[in-house]
DNA sequence: TCCGGATATTAGACAAAGTCCAGATCCGTG
DNA sequence: CACGGATCTGGACTTTGTCTAATATCCGGA
């Protein structure tokens, strides 16, 4: 099962999301790379050839995959946002310098002794940032 | 010892940072108040009476800091940087809805199962954050 | 097929955070 | 006082993201 752009559709369906034409496009801009993408790369991915999708656009599907669960936001970089085709619970590794982003596995990495959280409050995500440079 | 404006230039020097009149001020905001706080609401603080600061110094000054160690970078809202007096390691509690970041102690949470840094880098942090909201 | 409403897309104006620069100001030293 | 380096400043500028009103597309029913 790979991420061509027909199977895009059915993926867009299974997350209740109406596939259009610009959708899928943007669908298979992240998940045929895997990789964390901000919105301005997205862009220019989807409109490598000639200008096909608006800016609005870009902004408002990411937004609409981010609260259907299709995609994760990674928050690791002040001037911008990624988004993460991977929603399965997984940490990341920055690198400070080229601002690479990449994927930790979450299998044996374990978190323990959090306090508890403050009455009424539930958890949406525990987010693990590993900050590294290169060396010298 | 408690963070009177006299004792900020003490404060500064140890950092090496030349004390002048606005980076008193500054330091004077985050460390008073031991709270996580925006450029903008540093800039708002330090100019509550009347304006004393411009927003060019306000940036320059918290980049300063940040470079100087005095203060640290809380990324964790995507539209703004937060500063954080409180350089001992710790780690962030952040509610979603009202944006209120406050600390977790480090005291007994663990993190094990971390795999091998790549090959000539070095950990510049580990940022743990506890996204939650509110129940209902 | 044609119609009408709902849904989606768009250009471009707008907002907010942050950067940059050239000129002014401050301040310690001679 | 004069000089020179460090600091500060207003305001232009850039980037990321939001908003809106107009347009386009889609789709079910007559
Ligand atoms: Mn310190
Ligand atoms: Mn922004
Ligand atoms: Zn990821
Ligand atoms: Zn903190």
């Amino acid at each position: 099962m790979d991420y061509t752009r027909d199977n895009m559709a059915g993926l867009l369906r299974s997350h209740d999301i109406n596939p259009t034409h610009q959708r899928i496009e943007i669908a298979h801009a992240l998940f045929s790379r895997q990789e964390h993408l901000s919105a301005d790369q997205v862009m220019a991915i989807v409109n490598t050839r000639h200008s096909e999708t608006s800016k609005a656009t870009v902004y408002n599907t990411l937004k609409l995959f981010l609260e259907k669960g299709l995609v994760r936001e990674v928050i690791v970089d002040p001037s911008k946002v990624f988004y993460d085709p991977n929603t399965s619970p997984h940490h990341h590794l920055y690198e400070v310098d080229s601002g690479k982003l990449s994927d930790i596995d979450a299998g044996h990495v374990q978190i323990s002794g959090l306090p508890p959280l403050p009455e009424g409050m539930v958890t949406e995500g525990i987010d693990l940032i590993v900050r590294v440079r290169r060396n010298g």
